[in-house]
DNA sequence: ACAGCTTTTTAGAATCATTATAAACTACCT
DNA sequence: AGGTAGTTTATAATGATTCTAAAAAGCTGT
C-alpha cells in the first residue's frame, strides 16, 4: 500500500483510517494548512463516513513526531499544521484570518547571533504579520 | 494616578482592578512572558484578594489591542502574552517548555522578498527552537 | 483459516483555556 | 447626591484537545 512504510515508519499500523487520513492529507498536489478539526471534516466529506476526531488527533500527532507534518507558529488557541515541512515561513493576514506561505527563497539568510548554552537551533520561523 | 493614562488610552476607566493589573504588569525591572491565568494567579498573590479571570481577560486584551502588551507567536493551545513590546524575538527551550527573549540586535536583518498586493506588512516575527 | 494477543478505533466524558452573560457594583458628570 | 454608562463578578457556555474503556481490527503462530 502506498503509505504503509510512511505510517509503520512513524510506529503506526497501517489501518484503513490512518490510509484515509494519509490520502487527505498527502495526496494533495498541494501542501496545505489545517487543523485537526478542519482534517476531520475533510476527511469525512471525501469518504462520506465518520471517522473518529481521537484518532484523527493520535495520527496526526504520530506524523508530528515524526517529521511528516509540521505545526505552524502562530499565536491562536487552535493549533495549526502544515503539510508542507521543508523550510519555509508564512504571512499571516490579519484581516482574512489565513496563513501564506512563503517560500525560504522569499526570505534572506536569517542570522542568528546569541548561542544558549548546551542548546541548539532546531528551528527558525518566521510569522510576518500582514494589515492593509 | 500612575496608570492612569495608560488605562484612559485604552479605553478603559481607571478601576482599582485595573490598576492592579498595571501593577504587576508594568512596576516590574524585566518584562516578562505570561498567560493571562498566569497573571491573575501572581496578581492575586501579591494583593493577597481575589480579582475575576474576566476581568484580567478584558484588560488584558484591552492593553494587546493598544499595543501595550504583544502575544507571542508559538503554536500552543495557551495565549502566551509579552510586556516586552519592542521589536524582538523568541528562543523556545523545547525541553524546558521556556520562552527565552531574543532582542533586536541578536538577530541580523530579515529580508522579506515576496509582496503581497493590498497589504502592508505588520510585524516580522522570529522563533527560534532550541533543543539539547 | 484460526486462535490468541496486542493495537486501534470509537463515542462519550473530562479537561482546560477562553468568552459570554447578566446582575450587582462603581466611576464619573452635573 | 443622583443618574447613567461603564465595570466587576461568579457562573455558565463554548470549543479545542485529551482521556477512557469497551468493542473492533490487525498481526503472528500454527
Amino acid at each position: 500500500m502506498k503509505y504503509t512504510e510512511k505510517l509503520r515508519n512513524s510506529g503506526l499500523r497501517p489501518t484503513k483510517q490512518r490510509v484515509q487520513i494519509c490520502n487527505a492529507l498527502f495526496d494533495e498536489k498541494k501542501t496545505f494548512h489545517f487543523t485537526v478539526k478542519d482534517l476531520a471534516k475533510k476527511i469525512q466529506n471525501k469518504i462520506n463516513s465518520h471517522i473518529s476526531l481521537a484518532t484523527v488527533y493520535n495520527t496526526v500527532h504520530a506524523f508530528e513526531k515524526k517529521g511528516y507534518l509540521k505545526q505552524i507558529p502562530i499565536n491562536s488557541n487552535k493549533i495549526y499544521f502544515d503539510t508542507n515541512v521543508s523550510e519555509h515561513h508564512h504571512f499571516y493576514d490579519l484581516d482574512k484570518n489565513k496563513l501564506i506561505d512563503l517560500n525560504k527563497c522569499d526570505v534572506g539568510p536569517i542570522n542568528i547571533k546569541k548561542k544558549i548554552n548546551g542548546k541548539k537551533i532546531k528551528s527558525v520561523e518566521v510569522l510576518v504579520k500582514l494589515e492593509n
